[in-house]
DNA sequence: CCATAATAGTTTGATATCTAATTAAAGGAT
DNA sequence: ATCCTTTAATTAGATATCAAACTATTATGG
């Protein structure tokens, strides 16, 4: 049936898989928020983190610094961090997340918990226990691989 | 260490993936064109459709119509793309691919074909065969439960 | 100490993608 | 035959994301 190469059909299925998810999840949050927002304000959250700088926050979610500035500019404008400069070194900025932020991000932590039924109907967690490995793999090997130029 | 959900950090390594890749094959193929360009272009080569219409690729794709009008528009100004009315049904249009697209397909299948041994390096053929069918699976269903209205 | 290289952020310009709303045409029901 | 619903496609408005180019600041080397 499917001709493609097997790495192809791998790629494939992930996109679709992907695209299908973030739309999901962005139904299901409050208007306007993406799971790149979210993850920034989760992220200060989770690791209890005061302050990062824009170019860390964009290495810890392996986007572009440019992509960085755009997600951050948003959450600043809905009042969701506070970006100041770096005292420290006059090129560098430092973000934080505000009590705005933290609420934001308890609301949408709640929204997700919505999905729990609909998630346990998509695979079992032994299912997702059984790929994770493999997956971290690949990301892996993919991100080496990006980084030798190809 | 990671405190997420099992299905959170599933589909977290997914969108890093993905995003991985389609920058990796963007990068390959020649300027300009994106996964969603070259998957039409493939689809009318592949399956050897003479003409079909911008709602079913857009079904096929999975995508939303505006979002497949887009891609087609994007194609049919390159050239690549031939885009017709329906003589029998005056809401539908009648997509083909032109010689150029087809050059174009066969061009950016060349490009993809370098990317072999940078493929092998990430996953071995078996360990791509061992996921496809319980990410196959887990695309299904939640295909499934995105119409059930979430 | 100054010229050059490296780093932090931003701006610009492009693409993909979604939702919501609009226009046009076809189908169905009374 | 007419009204209502469904379907096809588009337009409008948002977001994410990238690459390339630009500005400002810090670090390095001779």
């Amino acid at each position: 049936m499917n001709q493609d190469p097997l790495h192809f059909q791998f790629f494939n299925e992930i996109g679709i898989i992907d695209q299908l998810a973030v739309t999901i999840f962005e139904r299901t949050m409050p208007r306007g928020m993406t799971p790149a927002q979210f993850g920034v304000l989760n992220h200060f959250v989770r690791l209890d983190i005061g302050e990062k700088s824009p170019a860390a926050l964009a290495s810890a979610f392996q986007v572009t610094r440019p992509t960085m500035t755009s997600t951050l500019g948003r959450l600043e404008r809905a009042g969701l961090v506070r970006v100041r400069r770096d005292p420290a070194d006059g090129r560098a900025k430092l973000v934080s997340i505000t009590s705005n932020g933290r609420a934001m991000r308890d609301i949408c932590v709640q929204a997700v918990a919505q999905l729990a039924p609909m998630l346990a109907q998509i695979a079992k967690p032994d299912e997702f226990a059984a790929i994770l490995p493999l997956l971290r793999a690949i990301r892996l090997r993919l991100d080496a691989a990006r980084d030798q130029g190809l």
